[in-house]
DNA sequence: GCGACAG
DNA sequence: ATCTTGTCGC
């Protein structure tokens, strides 16, 4: 996959911002996503120390599963260091960096990405799924486990059941219960898909346990990749 | 103004 | 994100 450069890196949280402001446009969002995506990369980011400033070593890593069998494709790890400090609704420029490290190390080109947070689901309108989805022009979604923006209704208590998060008088994302009964997932979209579809992949993604397939390899990955190196 | 705030 | 014991359940 082809993934844009990343011009100057931001020192400052109004320089991150206009980042993301001048990136929102380039967003694909009203687009069909894909229905029975071929391959499907999990990423996720695991740290070492507190992961409150910048500089703190961590792990990015990209697991690609069949979508249909979701069995593993291919793995890929890059460790790094954070890249800003953690700050609410810039979130990623934390990992960004070492996330697409972890991306170029593919040599497959997933039909789409599976993100740890949010995508549109965002103050800005721009989260990590954003992000990365306009980086690398893949289709990409968001999958949270707590809230950040919006509200919403009460959710069923039985997998499939959902309910829209809304904020600001529009619906930027999905609650959806992946396991009957357990605390359900928070799914926006990112880049080049509909809620719909996406949450139909989560639910595909997600067999067994809460979170999906992609996004437990990865975090499996990327904490192993740490302490293999005696980071952790 | 005050508090809350993805990972 | 990470620091952590015990405990319930498949």
């Amino acid at each position: 996959m082809v993934i844009r450069e990343l011009h100057g890196w931001p020192s400052t949280a109004e320089e991150a911002e206009a980042i993301q402001d001048r990136l929102r446009p380039m967003l694909e969002l009203d687009v069909p996503g894909p229905v029975a995506p071929r391959t499907v990369a999990g990423l996720d980011v695991s740290y070492a120390g507190d992961g409150g400033g910048t500089g703190t070593p961590l792990a990015a890593a990209a697991v690609v599963l069949d979508g249909a069998t979701l069995e593993v494709v291919e793995e890929s790890v890059a460790v790094g260091t954070a890249a800003f400090p953690y700050v609410p609704g810039l979130f990623a420029f934390r990992e960004l960096p070492t996330l697409l490290e972890a991306l170029r190390g593919l040599t497959t080109t997933p039909d789409l990405l599976v993100c740890d947070g949010f995508g549109v689901a965002h103050p800005r309108r721009f989260g990590l799924a954003c992000h990365l989805g306009v980086l690398t022009g893949l289709p990409a979604i968001g999958v949270g486990k707590t809230a950040f923006v919006g509200a919403y209704e009460e959710v069923g208590a039985r997998r499939g059941d959902a309910s829209p998060l809304l904020d600001g008088g529009e619906v930027v994302g999905r609650v959806l219960r992946t396991r009957d009964g357990v605390k359900p997932v928070f799914v926006s979209v990112g880049h080049r898909t509909d809620l719909d579809t996406a949450c139909r992949n989560v639910l595909a993604l997600t067999p067994e346990f809460r979170l999906p397939e992609t996004t437990r390899r990865a975090d499996r990955l990327s904490r192993d990749a740490l302490s293999s190196r005696g980071i952790g």
